[in-house]
RNA sequence: GGUGAAGUAGCUCAGACGGUUAGAGCGACGGAUUCAUAACCCGUAGGUCGGCGGUUCGAUUCCGCCCUUCACCA
């Protein structure tokens, strides 16, 4: 029976590039959506650009264009970036588009005629020169707990305390500058509160609509009471003004998943899809049409209860299913602009080639919603292991045989003693774990299968047959057995790797590979001279790439979440840092030198910390009244009783941290590497405490 | 702080509904081989399965506590 799927991947926002952390969920979604389609089954892969809000509306201005100019440009940034992954959506569109606005309007009236949409008068700072209402992340002010100064409006960055914008002490606004004032405007509400969602989403979010442990999660909101949800925003603001509120905008949180709709109408018109067969409640059940979001873990509340009881109460089909992944990070740590581990997809595509990060991926990925780890060594070893050193291997070392002494015609394949039925029967296999998002395990076997064939000409010797005479027909039979096996190989990596599929179907002078092609194999039959298909990969150029993606120095504290995956839930209200050009080559500007505060120091006491096995606690005089206390991570090299009178070097102006042990007001300078270290740094002689280090 | 997840060979990860010698790939080492992009093949070494208690004839697997790491807290 063939299915009809809708598959989606999260919006990305417009205000940012591609980076490897969103790449996770678009390889994830693109190998499923090419291990269905090879599966003979319709299946449409819709996604687009989120365009509105705040934080667009800033920054285009900011640019001296218009948000329209900025969305476009970026969009086709994006664009150039996914289709250099090989990411294969039938369609990507914006959601600032006619569909989504038509789509949003609708869903809201049919929300508002169900008695859910309410209307609410709320007080929320309003920046009088710029006359724009701010939201949390554009308010700025000393943290109420820790008196940390320029924090957020919504939580602090050194203490961790959560709070509201108006507990801020002397806060000001992000945009101008100026003291924010206290104005009351009426706010739309979402009445997610209503007992018919809490009612209807305790029964929707269950297993396999959503993961076991997404599950978990969501019951854990549901039994602390959902709240409603706040869907409009005053102007000037960029995006769709509500039909009966002039003045009032969707708040663009509304309006990006409806963007799933607008992509898919466009989708639908281009290619005479019956669009209601999908997203019409009625006809979507009756039709069994699937749809499916696969999205990151930090936008599960938006997808598992905004928008399941939105597509509800406005009569649209809910998702079948809602997918959720982790995070990336690089070498076991977050990702990191100091590190250059921050990596954009422009940067990896202009060193290395895209199916390998594909492959790394997918050996990596399974159906949970644990993060996964981009290891750059590993990730050197096994794709040069696995993908050249045993699957084009197998080509590589027989193919040539094929072409020299056969004309390049593949001969028969003998009955018996080949891998060949155990790696046909293993298509099953495979295919489940493709179907369950168990691309790790699905890879594991193919390797395994690719152990099989490398071992069987191994076990054959066809360089020896080629050297005695009478045995050709021997050699053309493992030849051919062995081209076989990396036909079948081939097929089954072709979701992961879909270049160097065409590249093979070519070679095997064969049309697209599709799944039931496992049942056949490929004999009497000329092939094309085999080219190389894939090279390993340089350490070098890993290098490279993180050398262009490095910053010298450490940014500001990132307003942003870990991995920044779909940057709606964090970085959507987050004002965005114009990168400086000098960024991308890795220099900075004296100026950008000039924000760091080194000075000299005098340790004037230094002790151990009980519990802390890295840090000493340092007392640290640079000439202020009080001196200043720092915990260096040094304790591996230094006795506390040798430090105390020596003179070093701190960054004064690094913002305050609060650890476990206390508030570290600073940090000192040590050199270390493989070699050792770390070694504390110390001015010549006749330096004084507070002397500024330029 | 609360909640959740995780801690298994040098690295990346499987696995065990409690039960003989805990697995794979990579890396290391040794051997074999030369068809192949120093690829492949055979073999060896390497783990007190985070720590401490408990339940049990038996725990790495179950329970409790602790430590560490990560994530989430709209």
């Amino acid at each position: 029976m063939t299915r009809r799927i809708l598959v989606t991947s999260a919006l990305p926002y417009a205000n940012g590039a591609i980076h490897l952390g969103h790449l996770v969920e678009y390889i994830q979604t693109d190998i499923w959506v090419r291990f269905q389609k090879m599966r003979g089954h319709e299946c449409w892969y819709a996604c687009a650009d989120d365009t509105h809000g705040t934080p667009i509306m800033l920054r285009a201005e900011k640019e001296g264009i218009t948000p329209e100019q900025l969305i476009a440009r970026v969009w086709h940034e994006h664009k150039r970036d996914f289709d250099g992954f090989l990411i294969g959506f039938d369609h990507y569109g914006s959601t600032n588009s006619e569909e989504t606005r038509d789509y949003a309007r609708d869903i809201y009236a049919r929300l508002k005629a169900a008695g859910l949409i309410e209307v609410r008068a709320i007080e929320q700072f309003y920046d009088p020169v710029k006359a724009m209402f701010l939201p949390d992340r554009f308010i700025k002010g000393e943290c109420p707990k820790c008196h940390a100064k320029d924090q957020y409006g919504d939580a602090c960055e050194v203490c961790g305390a959560a709070y509201q914008p108006t507990e801020l002490i002397e806060p000001y606004s992000a945009v101008s500058g100026v003291a924010p004032v206290r104005k009351t405007s009426d706010h739309y509400f979402f009445r997610l509160s209503d007992p018919r969602c809490g009612a209807f989403l305790r029964e929707w979010t269950q297993p396999p609509r959503v993961q076991e442990e997404a599950g978990n999660k969501l019951r854990e909101w549901l039994e602390a009471g959902l709240t409603d949800w706040d869907i409009s925003r005053d102007a000037p603001y960029f995006g769709f003004e509500i039909p009966d509120a002039p003045g009032k905008y969707f708040y663009v949180w509304l309006d990006a998943p409806i963007g799933y709709l607008g992509s898919f109408h466009s989708l639908a018109a281009r290619e005479g899809l019956d669009f209601e067969a999908y997203w019409n409640a009625a006809r979507a059940a009756a039709e069994g049409t699937e749809v499916y979001h696969f999205i990151g873990k930090d936008i599960l509340y938006f997808h598992a209860l905004f928008w399941p009881a939105m597509l509800r109460y406005a009569g649209y089909r809910t998702p079948s299913g809602v997918f959720c992944h982790g995070f990336l990070t690089v070498n076991g740590q977050k990702m990191s602009k100091s590190r250059g581990t921050f990596i954009t997809a422009e940067s990896y595509l202009r060193h290395l080639n895209p199916e390998w990060l594909r492959y790394y991926y997918a050996a990596k990925l399974g159906s949970s919603l644990e993060d996964i780890d981009l290891n750059l060594d590993d990730f050197v070893a096994r794709v040069n292991s696995d993908l050249v050193g045993k699957y084009v291997n197998i080509a590589s070392r027989s193919a040539g045989f094929i072409a020299k002494r056969y004309d390049g015609r593949l001969g028969d394949v003998p009955e018996a003693d080949t891998p060949l039925p155990a790696m046909q029967a293993a298509a099953g296999t495979i295919a489940t774990h493709y179907e369950a998002r168990e691309y790790g395990k699905a890879l594991r076997e193919v390797m395994a299968l690719a152990d099989l064939a490398n071992q069987y000409v191994d076990l054959h010797k066809p360089w020896e047959m080629a050297k005695q005479a009478g045995r050709e027909r021997e050699l053309h039979a493992v030849c051919t057995v062995a081209l076989n096996a990396f036909r079948l190989l081939t097929l089954y990596l072709k979701p992961v790797l879909p270049r160097l599929a065409n590249e093979v179907e070519a070679f095997l002078n064969v049309p697209p590979l599709a799944w039931q092609d496992a049942e056949r194999l490929l004999t009497d039959h000329v092939i094309q001279p085999y080219r190389h298909l894939m090279t390993r990969v340089d350490p070098k150029a890993i290098e490279a790439m993180l050398g262009e993606n490095r910053e010298s120095l450490a940014p500001p504290p990132a307003p942003v979440r870990h991995g920044e995956h779909q940057q709606h839930a964090a970085a959507v209200e987050t004002p965005s840092a114009p990168t400086p050009p000098t960024a991308r080559a890795g220099l900075i500007s004296i100026d950008d030198f000039a924000r760091v505060d080194l000075r000299v120091a005098r340790i004037v006491q230094a002790e151990q910390v009980e519990g802390a096995d890295k840090l000493l606690r340092l007392t640290l005089d640079i000439g202020e009244e009080t001196p200043r206390l720092v915990f260096a991570g040094i304790k591996s090299a230094y006795e506390p009783e040798e430090l105390v009178g020596r003179l070093t070097v701190m960054v004064a102006n690094l913002a305050p941290r609060k650890m476990k042990f206390g508030l570290s007001e600073g940090m000192v300078l040590a050199a270390s590497d493989e070699r050792g270290g770390p070694y504390l740094l110390a001015p010549d002689s006749g330096a004084q405490p507070g002397m500024r280090i330029k």
